[in-house]
DNA sequence: AATAACTACGCAATCGTTTGCGGAAATATT
DNA sequence: AATATTTCCGCAAACGATTGCGTAGTTATT
């Protein structure tokens, strides 16, 4: 068997202490030059690592992040694990990836794993049903920074890096206003979402103040439900209407509908979407969207955990990140 | 501060031993009901939870899976990665994330770090240019099973669950030929994979049973490589062609490609796909295609972890998942 | 009543690493 | 030559959980 080789073992080949050889690892100006030279040829030879286990047991932390997102896969999530994932490594930092499936309670069980296995921070888009934030005001009383971003909490003291989803909101309305479009349909997401609120928010109080009429808006759980919506339409009723599509998801069951139901973009109806960057260059024409990297946001995140694991307090960390506008021939 | 309960917290409060908080909270025979119940009611209400650093350092071995892709973003790996991270949390595994940038030296690192944080086994995707498998023989025999997946290294003493490749090459050959198609583009990612050498393998063979003529071949490294491709075969040269695209990436790149040059599809050209699922659908018409399904194959890899886990020998665990063909209108 | 068996618990070592403290040997200071 | 400093290293106690072994006290057996 490949014995994997400890202190003791190299500490008795050199017959030494067990200490000399910790410290000399570790160029500790209590050892000899003669033996630390020793120390770290045999440690390379028998290609020593430490016990993740005992060092992190005396820290009482792991060099390991969590990532606690809803879900992995989708259109967002996963680029922003990349992305965490490379300054990670970098930093020499693990990543442990756990999903909530948007359920409040795996969530709190969730965090419990985080402080049982002591990691150094937390990345966590809360759930979308999440109204106890005790468990989060308990894992950062454990000594453990959390950062949210994307879909955090409300309330002041907690760290979060989220996208300007009200000015997204926004320009998306004036983007749309700009197209010279009127007839307006909002597809938002879950309005339990914080995103989708503001979102909303930030598009209806741009749309009401050049215009009359109101959106019309509706909730798509999915991609299904979008779609079904749009065909449930018909092809009269969209026609010279603009939609804003609050996520990829949407997006792909609105695309899909249209499609169906053979109508012309942007000729009969225009199309603006809000996503991660992908999708939206695959359909024909490419619809115009304002981007939310998960990758950039990852970058973010990233520098907002250094800060945290500096010791920089927690409401400090507060950022929005701006969407860029991508002009596509779909408005 | 809030202080994680240990078992030795738990003793002083009881005046016992921690010997019999630890068997108590086992229910260990030697300790009477009464303890037992004493000792459980106060874990329980201090939310008890045994650090795990130390309850590994003690196993050598850890409770965690680790998932090793050449990246998580991308169409497939991240719903493999939601797959396994289910079936795990299940289990009461957790799971750690890392990528090799498809570079063999990352690969061999990251590697390193599963063995010295005792994973309890590996799920593997390898990286298009590892030739030299010491580090995976080494893994192995430091007793960490290694599930290789999707992109499995030859040879028959690894354990392997992979696509129907070979077949699937086949397969695509047969529904383009059975859709009349005579002039035929495959567009094959890195040549390197091995994905990619027996989709094609299947494909010519299968191919060459019935047609003199033999496709053109192109080797696309990522999407814009088979979107500048296709560009540059121009709408002469594609009319009445079927193009095969052996992977999402391509099938993006090579639809954008068609969009732009304004051909009919399938009209003047047919497509078909090799796909997680997800994409074909959003393309005009839907693309049909043959799906290999990240999801389903990180099912069997959980259960190909499970029989590993229980000591089944790696060379008896070989599988081969068939694709399934989706019926769109791209053919 | 003496021995056997059982119940219920504690001691102490172990996993591998880190670190405060103490001390022998070598060198430097008067 | 006696004292003061360095230099270099080892002892032992943590971190928290587990477990083989030993044993005081009780109950069962002859």
């Amino acid at each position: 068997m490949n014995a994997i080789p400890t202190l003791k073992k190299i500490s008795e080949h050199l017959n030494i202490s067990i200490s000399t050889v910790s410290r000399a690892l570790k160029d500790h100006p209590d050892v000899s030059a003669e033996t630390i030279r020793r120390v770290k040829e045999l440690a390379e030879m028998l290609e020593y690592e430490p016990n993740a286990f005992a060092v992190n047991l005396r820290k009482r932390k792991s060099d390991n992040y969590a990532i606690l997102v809803p879900e992995i896969s989708g259109y967002f999530y996963h680029s922003f694990i990349q992305s965490i994932e490379e300054d990670a490594r970098r930093a020499g930092f693990g990543v442990m990836i756990l999903q909530s499936m948007d359920d409040p309670e795996i969530e709190v069980a969730n965090l419990k794993i985080c402080r049982y296995n002591h990691v150094s921070g937390i990345f966590l888009a809360i759930s979308s049903l999440t109204k106890d934030y005790s468990a989060f005001k308990k894992t950062e009383e454990s000594g453990i920074p959390i950062i949210f971003f994307d879909k955090v909490p409300h309330g002041d003291v907690y760290s979060t890096i989220s996208i300007a989803d009200f000015d997204a909101g926004k320009e998306a309305a004036l983007r749309i206003a700009a197209a010279g479009k009127n007839k307006i349909c909002c597809l938002m997401g879950n309005p339990d979402f914080s995103i989708s609120q503001r979102r909303e928010k930030g598009f209806l109080e741009q749309w009401r103040s050049g215009h009359t009429n109101d959106p019309t808006l509706f909730y798509a759980l999915n991609e299904d439900d979008a779609y079904n919506y749009i065909i449930g339409l018909g092809k009269d009723t969209l026609n010279d209407m603009a939609i804003f599509c609050m996520s990829d998801e949407i997006l792909g069951g609105v695309m899909r509908a249209l499609y169906n139901l053979g109508v012309s973009i942007p000729r009969d109806v225009s199309v603006l979407a809000m996503s991660n960057g992908q999708l939206p260059r695959f359909f024909n024409p490419e619809v115009s969207y304002l981007q939310s990297s998960g990758y950039q946001l990852g970058k973010l995140c990233t520098k907002a955990m250094e800060k945290r694991q500096n010791g920089v307090a927690p409401e400090t960390i507060k950022e929005m990140v701006q969407c860029q506008f991508f002009v596509g021939a779909s408005l």
